[in-house]
DNA sequence: ACTGGCCTTCGAGCGCACTCGAAGTGTCAG
DNA sequence: CTGACACTTCGAGTGCGCTCGAAGGCCAGT
């Protein structure tokens, strides 16, 4: 049974121990962190998988409550999966929407880069 | 010469009046706004298209300060093409990484979709 | 002339997600 | 055993991008 300090988890999933307490603190994790006799936290290859995913919806733009939300759901045990299903594909959904806006958005840019460019390559002939 | 009131120009933009107010005081627009004789905002036509720029920018998270940087080159008037596209070019970079990384995580989280898809289904299925 | 409503400036406040520091305890190599 | 350093809790602070409210001015419609 493998287990990491709270140092350990930090490098293994790129978060903080800082942010790692405050993930803690505010309802995140599925149970409260294991403890070693001296009290100090002892994170479990299950608790950094959940921390993975916490760090994929995280980096897809999911606010902190909605994940707390989800913990929530999974904590309370099976029987809930539709609602998890229904969170997670609304979540996705709003992904999707927010990838396409930035898509176009970055067409607008790159035609504003295109004129730059003009702009640059006219310059160097003419020097 | 068509032009604007604060409000009129929040409409066309999506942004707030607040906000347009904040942008010039941030120093993130090309002049001063005119003013009408009563000392109210008024918004041209170039206005407008420059807060669409700007508004394009910041939907792909280009932080103010950097908009503010691009916008006192622009400023500082022709002859500096050449670092104005370095800074389009840059964000286009993110942008385009971050879509990348954001294309990964959602990949990972439709699979945890397909897990609870099928457990969904097995539920219905035995019911 | 009055009223309602939009405009002005200014500075303060907010929500989010951390991020940090203080004060104290625990752990471990030499 | 000692010194260095990692860990603990707690509350406060930070940076970002707005967001708002107060106090007052201007103006169109009746």
């Amino acid at each position: 049974m493998t287990s990491y300090t709270i140092a350990e988890a930090a490098d293994l999933t790129g978060l903080t121990a800082h942010t790692l307490r405050y993930y803690e603190r505010d309802g995140l994790m599925l149970h409260a962190v294991d403890r070693s006799s001296s009290g100090h936290r002892r994170y479990t290859d299950l608790d950094l998988h959940w921390l993975e995913l916490l760090s994929r919806l995280r980096a897809t733009g999911m606010p902190i409550r909605e994940m707390r939300r989800y913990a929530a759901l999974v904590r309370s045990g099976a029987g809930n999966e539709q609602e998890r299903l229904d969170l997670l594909r609304e979540h996705r959904r709003r992904v999707l929407e927010q990838l396409a806006e930035v898509q176009e958005h970055l067409g607008a840019i790159d035609r504003k880069i295109g004129i730059y460019l003009d702009a640059v390559e006219r310059t160097s002939v003419s020097a």
